[in-house]
Parts: C-alpha cells; structure tokens; sequence
DNA sequence: GTGAAAGCGCTAACAA
DNA sequence: TTGTTAGCGCTTTCAC
C-alpha cells in the first residue's frame, strides 16, 4: 500500500479512502490511484484490515462429514448467500470426532470469525463456553434451545414424515422398520419422535425389533440393515435416518438376493441430488438445503457482530418427495432357501 | 493477551513465550500463565500473530465444483494432511464460472495465503501475473508446464486408459463412444488424447461420430448420450470423461429403455465412492484422491513460502476398476419400435 | 481534499 | 529469566 503510495505520489491514507470508495476524495486523484493498484496487481492485505477494524467478515460453517453429499449442497448454498452479504465463510469438517471437533473450533477462534453456524448436534459445556467468553455468536443445529448470543435452527421433521407414514400406510406396509442416527444426539432422537408419533397418528404400530441405530453413513444402513434380514421376522419398509443410510441398507438388500421395491420398500430422508439418479430412484423426505442454508445465514446476521442478543429459534420445514423405491406391499410367504430367507410373491 | 498478562502477573512477551513453548520461561511461571489462559478461554488472535510474522500458515485450494463428489473427498484428503502439517486450507469453489474463479483468486490474495493448489485447469494470464506479482507459488492441474513459483501436478491418463481399452477389448466392443469434458481445458483435452492413443494401441478405430464434448458434469452427460441416442449408428460402449458424466449417460440409457450392461457397455473415470453404489456398480478407472491431495501438497510445501524457486513436474496415476457396467458385447440387432431405438439380443 | 499519526494484537530483538 | 519496545498493513481521527 506504501509502494501504491508512493507510485501514485499520494499519502497512505488517501489510498485507503480510494479502495473505500470515499467521497472525500477528488475524481482525479482517485482514477490515478486507482491505475497504479491496477498495474501494480495490488490487493488489501486482510489480515491488517481485521486487525485494525477487528471486523473479519468471515463465519464459520462447521460440518461433521464432507463426505455426505447433503453437506456439499449446504456449503454451496450457504456460500452463495455469503457472497452476497460479502462475508467470508471459513468451512470445518469434523469427522463425527470430538477431536476434529475442538479443532474446528479452536481455528474459528483463532481467525476471530464473526459467528459460528454449527451444523453438528453435539456441543459440549466447554466448547459453548470458550464462544460465549469470547462472545462469538452460535447457531446450533435441532437443539432447539437458545439463549443470549445463541440461536438455533430446527429441522421440522414433522410435515415430511407425516406425509410419508400416510404414503407408506396408503401402500399397506404396517411393519416399518427404521434405521436412526447417532443415538443419543438430539438430531437422531428428535427424527425418531417424529416417526414415532407418525405412526401413532396413522394408527400403526412401533415395533422395537424393527428399530436399529445407525451412524447416518452408509456403513451404518448396511450394518443395521444386515442385523435386520438375519431375523426371522421381516418388515415390509425400511425408513433410514438419512439418505446414505437408506443406501446402505438398499445396498444389504440387494446383496441379499432381494429386490427394492417388489421386497422392500426402502425411504430416506435429505433429498441429496443422487437419491434421484440411483435405480429405484429413492422415496424420501426432502430437506432444503436452500432453506437449511438461509436460515442459518439469518440467525448469524441477526446477530450483526454482537454475542448480545437474545438468541431466536428458527425451523425448516421438510416434505415427502415420491418415487420408485416404495411400492405397494404384497403377501410375502418366507421360505428358506440354503440358509438365506428369500421371499416369495 | 494484555488481560492474561495482567491475570498472570507477568509482561505480555512472557504470555507469548509460553504460547510457543519457549524454553526461556521458567515452568512455574508458565504454568501459571497456562492456568490463567485455560480459565480465560484465552484463544490467540491469528489475525495478529500472521500479520507480524507475515507467515499466514495458509493454502488455497481452488476447485471447480464441489457438488461433484471427487471433490469433497480431495479436500478431505488434502485437510487431513494440511492439519498434520500445520497448514490451514482456504477453500474455494468457483462453479465453473470465470467470475468465481477471479473472486476466488482474490480470496486468497487479500487473505495471504502461502500457496495456491488449483485443482481447475484454466488459468488466465491475467490471474497468474497477479500471482506471481504478489509471490505467491501456484500449483495446477495437469497443465504440464512449469515455471518459477509454479509447479503442476499432472494426471497420468495413460495406464488407466490402456487398461480400460484392453478390457473393452477383451470384451469384444469395437465401437466406443467418449464423452468429453468442456472443450479447449488441458484435462479434457489429455483425458481424450491417451483415449485416442489407447484406441490406436489396441488396434481399435476411433470413430469421430461416436464423440460428444460434455461438461463434467451429470448434465453434459445426459444431452451427450441422448444425442448420441438420436442416430442410427450406436456405440456398443460409452467412456466417460469423469463418473458423473457416466452417471448422466447411464441415466438416459434407462430412459430409453435399454438395460446396462446388456445393451451398452458404461465406464467413467475418477472411481468416486457412489460408483461402487450404484447398481450395476460401475467399471472406472480411478484416480486416487490421496495421492491428487499429496501430490498438491507437497508440491506447495515443496516452495516454503518462496516462490521463486523454479516448479516441479508431478504426476499421479490411474487404474482401472472393472465392475458390473461393462460387460462383453452381443450381437446387436436394431428394430425400431414405435419411435424409440430398441435393442434385442 | 489530503496528510500525519495512533493503534489493532502480536512477535522478536534487545535490554536488564 | 523476564520486560520493553518497535513495527507488521491498515483505518480513522484530527489537523491542515
């Protein structure tokens, strides 16, 4: 900036005002500046902008696996709206580890970002802490508790999975079985309730041997879904916590000699793009990842640099997509066959 | 700091000291200071402490399209080495766009990154004199030309090419269409060279009108083969330039009507995980991220921080992954019925 | 309209 | 072993 400066035969300062597109400075003077930051390939360093403002424009987007395609989506998403609100985002990848965890947070941190959307369920007492000491503004995911300087966006799992239990009861299953999420976090139990008070709703009944944990990858659909066909009792459905999951066990299925959906009708939930490319194209429950995204991006803006305000509760509301992978369930006569159950119609 | 000092009851240099475990500081006085700092939350200013030092602990990592899965599991891999090295990854995605791609750049200029991986192969000259101006190394995409402060990381086409020909082959196709990546990039245009001369190795005809230009994207791989669909003359397989295109591909082959592998042979290229879901799992010919991820890497590591060494030439390799979507060719025997091409064996 | 200068939080050279 | 201080590149107040 000195070099640019002394090139433009202007102070510092004068040149400051030309990047801020000050009005105190004359025409002339500014076009001159403004041809030497051009040849001179100048651009601000940031670092010192922050620093002296101890604005840094920047928020942080903490993820658990980058790896889910819902999760690219979202970034996408959440970048877009960033770009335009011209803040930076400075994305973070967990790994499902504690560890990746406290790393991620640390380096938001350190790099002073103006408000964290935590797209993780899990926060421990110490992580909150370390934000509210150093007043950095926090949204949380579906844990549905705010308080000063933090708010939280909820999934509203409810529309989404009403429409589906009606969709599965209207093709006759009445045995569903459901593959979960990480037990214990509030994500997993919160879309469990739902499926539960659905099928209360539609007048079905829950049966616990249908229910396995999963680890919303698809190695956990596969894990559960194996666990499920090696009883004897079968269901006719399979709800997974999440789109990969129901990959998981579509992919168990297959491997088993069945087929989806004339064996099983198999749902997801997310909505990611590939659910629609696979054969069957999957049933699920859509989750915007648009509307996930701007409502993050709102409950940080609300905020405006500020850890002070009490926090606000937003929801996403989430809806039934139909397609191949749910048909109509049909008499299913089990009949051993060299030790693998096949089904017969 | 100041207020950690004041806690501690030493000078604010003593804090920094043992914030880099400077053995100068006696331990008692460092432990204390250790306390203070845990029960402050105390988290360094990076902002600061790059701004002094001018080492910003930074690289750039510039993709074009993070909805593509290869994607999201390159960064993951380049993060994790990143982390192990102390580094911190700024990440950007410029969708393809020449404007995302600029923005991009300047990102990473204001925010004094120590290197750029560019894992996107245009580069306009505008862009690189920026960065050679300003000294940053840079490092890109199986560009193959180097420069001082510029390394390139190239992709070795040719074993996993040769290998997919040999088994397309082997299984009896003569007539291989490709579809491309977007027209006039270095990738596409060495990804369809080392096809060309794979071809020409294994005695095969290359056939112009079995070529379509795509977009890497699931998109081009659609328009590309329902065009190809259009004509009298079919291929018996289809290389695409990347998995998503084969994906595409495969899509309208289904459309259609036709079953893969039985009338047409799909392979693609990049070996992301959703090619071992899919059903047929799809034949490809894999270019491991690790190896993508640590090949940038060290390239940038490789300039520490000076960009006026002259590059470095890499290359990373690729093989084939046979799977269900190839298979051997049948004896084809077209009929039109009722408008669409129909295949029966 | 423009310039001089203080200071953001930190590091490192020098002093004590 | 610890403290003092200059200065990294920028913004902004105040003076001209």
């Amino acid at each position: 900036m000195e070099e640019i400066a002394r090139m433009a035969k202007v102070s510092i300062a004068t040149v400051s005002r030309v990047m801020h597109n000050s009005p105190l400075v004359s025409e002339p003077t500014a076009d001159r500046v403004r041809k030497v930051m051009e040849k001179a390939r100048y651009f601000p360093n940031n670092t010192a902008t922050s620093l002296k403002s101890g604005i840094s424009h920047i928020y942080g987007l903490i993820i658990p696996d980058i790896t889910n395609p819902f999760f690219p989506e979202l970034v996408k998403a959440f970048e877009s709206i960033a770009v335009k609100e011209n803040q930076e985002v400075l994305l973070a990848n967990t790994d499902f580890h504690p560890d990746g965890m406290r790393l991620s947070i640390r380096r938001m941190l350190t790099r002073q970002v103006e408000g964290i959307a935590l797209m993780v369920s899990e926060l421990s007492e110490e992580t909150a802490e370390s934000l509210t000491k150093n007043r950095i503004p926090l949204v949380t995911f579906d844990r549905r508790f705010t308080d000063r300087g933090m708010s939280d966006v909820a999934i509203d799992n409810w529309p989404g999975l009403d429409q589906a239990i009606e969709h599965l009861k209207h093709l006759r299953h009445t045995r569903i079985a459901y593959i979960g999420g990480t037990p214990g976090e509030p994500v997993t139990d919160h879309r469990f309730r739902a499926f539960v008070r659905a099928l209360k709703k539609h007048d079905l009944v829950y049966y616990p041997e249908f229910f396995r944990a999963g680890d919303w990858r698809i190695h956990g659909g596969e894990t559960a879904m194996a666990d499920l066909l090696s009883h004897q009792n079968l269901p006719t459905a399979i709800f997974g916590v999440n789109d990969l999951t129901a990959i998981g066990a579509m992919r168990v299925i297959r491997e088993h000699g069945y087929s989806i959906p004339e064996d099983f009708s198999v749902m997801g939930f997310d909505g990611i793009d590939f659910t629609e490319l696979f054969v069957p194209r999957i049933t699920t429950v859509e989750l915007s990842r648009k509307e996930l995204a701007a409502a993050f991006f709102h409950a940080l803006a609300h905020f405006e640099r500020s850890a002070d305000k009490p926090g606000k509760q937003y929801a996403v509301k989430t809806r039934l997509v139909v397609r191949e992978s749910t048909t109509r369930v049909r008499k299913q006569e089990k009949i051993r066959l060299g030790g693998t159950v096949r089904l017969r119609t």
